[in-house]
DNA sequence: GCAAAAGTGTTCTTCGTACACCCATGA
DNA sequence: TCATGGGTGTACGAAGAACACTTTTGC
């Protein structure tokens, strides 16, 4: 079966896609790596991905490649742009399309099960393969923007998250820190996040499949980072009477009513 | 030559580009369409675009189809993103890299000569070839976002434009109405414009050189609007004592400067 | 002279930003 | 009890939006 060739009347670029798949550990940005196993750039760290079959679509084969060599399944794929330097690759002639992923802690706890997968701190990125550091530079310029006008962010978070977890991730994302007051103000005059009512006592166990796990320690590589004594508290405590620690979701129906309405980009 | 054959392991699509030409007469968006030659979709309107060769990047590609096909030889060209669905061209299984470019006047003047090549007003674009329509339409939905940011307006205008043609122009590039004053002033204050001295009686000829060419009727074909009464007065008259139809050029040392400086996302 | 376009400033409102205190929790 | 993080409101300044009149030109 591998004996069968294909031929066309005039030269063809092998097409591949790779995908730049963030994460979040609640302080810093993470994204996802591979070992390659084969040459070129045999043990380099490099994108997921690879070679598009002729019954998928670009976007399809980005999600089975990052499926098949991590075991994610994601299905929030944004392209970030196509890749055609002439000699990107020294085997052949291979253009690249190029996505970014988010992935929550709980896809990535589904199964992080491929041996040769790991993820690296935004700032821990080692030398890549082939363009891949400059497609991971255009991925980090292209979510640092995206950020602002879509809920970029609410896919990197659980579905339940507190004001204070989507600030730290904003500023994991944009490199800066905001005035807590000013994020939260802002945060919720936009309208795209609804709180989650916690103070319900009707069904005793209501939320809590809900409830995130505890935040630390899902991404297996986190990087040591400054403050490592986060709250690595269970939650199976205190959870009648508080009104501490109030849980956001995103409500899609807003946003896209505001993306529908007459505002276009309305900034987040 | 014709004769040989290309052959590969593994199938391999065959990659194109694709680029949607804006244009803008005065008052109208414009984009530049040719007709198709051959089959598939011959005689309708399509995209100008071609496959890529070997030895080229998807932006080389692009700009070499468009001079062979338009005559246009332009350079600031955007990736606007790959375009791969299974069955988008009936010949075999075609995948498109899609940018948008923009169009002065004057480099319509140089080579408008090929003879199946025309522009069309924004809202009298006909069915297009392939998946074109739904191009088209990413390509609008992308210019309308970047203009904010990026200087896409100042590719679209002379060298030197009054306050009025670049406000005609954001008008019919985002299909809203601006208040005349409020426009001024908040382009002004971006400080990515600077003021032409027209006033300037030091050398006779000065400016005249760059001073913009008759305003309408560069555009071959375009489309009857409401006001056909624009000024389509010669431009040799009244030059000395007029402070009136003040020109403004577009600053890209002050514009770098705001790409640069911490501040992200300078808005337009 | 009349219609249409260009030029210009002020007011009000909205949004962004800077800033400080109290409470709850866990060590 | 102490250190840390979470929750909240106000005051000032900048930017955006609404708004009218005068001058010039072409007809």
């Amino acid at each position: 079966m591998k004996m069968q060739k294909y031929t066309y009347d005039y030269p063809h670029p092998a097409v591949a896609t790779d995908c730049v798949v963030f994460g979040f550990d609640g302080h810093d940005l993470k994204i996802l790596l591979i070992e390659r196993g084969i040459e070129p750039f045999k043990g380099a760290w490099a994108l997921p991905g690879g070679f598009l079959r002729m019954d998928e679509t670009a976007e399809q084969c980005a999600i089975r490649e990052l499926s098949e060599e991590t075991g994610l399944n994601l299905n929030y794929l944004k392209q970030l742009g196509t890749f055609s330097d002439v000699n990107r690759d020294p085997r052949e002639r291979v253009i690249s399309i190029a996505f970014y992923a988010l992935a929550r802690k709980t896809d990535v706890q589904g199964g992080d099960d491929a041996a040769q997968a790991k993820w690296f701190g935004i700032n821990d990125v080692p030398r890549l393969a082939f363009d891949h550091d400059y497609i991971l530079h255009k991925a980090l310029e292209k979510i640092r923007e995206d950020i602002h006008f879509e809920p970029v962010g609410f896919g990197l978070l659980d579905k339940e998250f507190t004001m204070s977890e989507l600030q730290r991730l904003y500023e994991a994302i944009l490199g800066v820190q905001f005035d807590r007051r000013n994020f939260h103000k802002k945060m919720l005059q936009t309208g795209i996040l609804e709180e989650v009512e916690d103070d319900s006592p009707t069904f005793f166990g209501k939320n809590s499949e809900m409830r995130s796990m505890s935040i630390d320690a899902l991404f297996g590589n986190s990087a040591p980072t400054s403050r490592s004594s986060y709250s690595s508290s269970h939650d199976d405590d205190c959870r009648s009477t508080r009104r501490w620690g109030t849980k956001f979701r995103f409500n899609k129906r807003r946003y896209d009513e505001f993306k529908e309405g007459d505002s276009f980009r309305q900034e987040f």
